[in-house]
DNA sequence: GGACAATAGTCCTTGTTAGAACTATTTTCC
DNA sequence: GGAAAATAGTTCTAACAAGGACTATTGTCC
């Protein structure tokens, strides 16, 4: 009973993120980075730097994933790590001036390049998206939640 | 301009994906499959197998991965490689015995496990979310070959 | 019918991923 | 104020990911 009503939606919602992935993975390539350190140039962007700790939370990076992610950027010399003044245990990371450069020159365009798919959608039905989603997403949450729990 | 209109949509899409793939990945972990290996699985259940080539555009995974991916379930016994009698090029894989028993035994217990966040949307609601991720992946399409294209 | 382009899989490299073990620091709480 | 629990990052392992080089076949077309 359950396949009829659950494979569709899921199959739609995994094609159109798959459609997403591709053609923002492509584009974000194409300017010389990879996916993860665009997430991380464009979440360190406009700020004074952030915490390992946050970075990870923003960027639904884990931690371990993330030391490798940094590691490669620094070594790009696109960011930089600072000792937390506040916190022995912490890390700062944040954008060199060569980071914010690119930064600069990758985000905006980068929104450019999405935004006709997305504006192909009337205005009513990006909100209608927006709100399914968000139930979906609370939905699968609460089932993460109960698969924890047991 | 675009980015008030862009950041939100594809934020909730990313979200409401990444909760799914979350919930997801962990069910499939307990059952003691990688997602791949559940994809391919699930994929090849129900069929008298197929080439590397079409799982492969049926799963999204490439034919570098797709090759470790396969060894790794040929190890574990839960498919097996037949040469293929149209084509000496091709190779075919498909379910072994056992193989055919781990997915009678995961792929019905994994619809059961999200069905019930999916099911949390009305009926209208999944067949209007349904639309609009179909629109908006075909917008999206449009871009990669545009970028392509180029 | 034989050179030559196209195709199917494998292998290799670089990078991402989660999770667990580990180290160093901080917080908590008696 | 000191032991114990919690926390922040790093390191490690196994697996996945894309894409390019490579091998073996098959198809094409003069």
């Amino acid at each position: 009973m359950s396949r009829a009503t659950v494979v569709p939606v899921i199959r739609e919602l995994a094609r159109c993120y798959q459609a997403f992935e591709r053609a923002s993975d492509a584009h974000i390539r194409r300017m010389g980075l990879t996916p993860p350190q665009f997430d991380i140039v464009a979440t360190l962007g406009n700020t004074p730097g952030m915490a390992f700790k946050e970075l990870g939370s923003r960027t639904l990076i884990t931690k371990g994933t993330l030391t490798g992610v940094v590691d490669r950027l620094a070594a790009r010399g696109l960011v930089e790590r600072a000792a937390s003044p506040d916190d022995g245990r912490s890390t700062i990371v944040r954008l060199t001036a060569e980071g914010e450069r690119v930064f600069r020159e990758v985000f905006e365009p980068h929104l450019a390049f999405l935004a006709p798919a997305v504006e192909s959608l009337p205005e009513c039905g990006r909100k209608d998206l927006e709100k399914r989603l968000r139930q979906l997403r609370e939905a699968l949450e609460k089932r993460s939640d109960e698969l924890a729990r047991q």
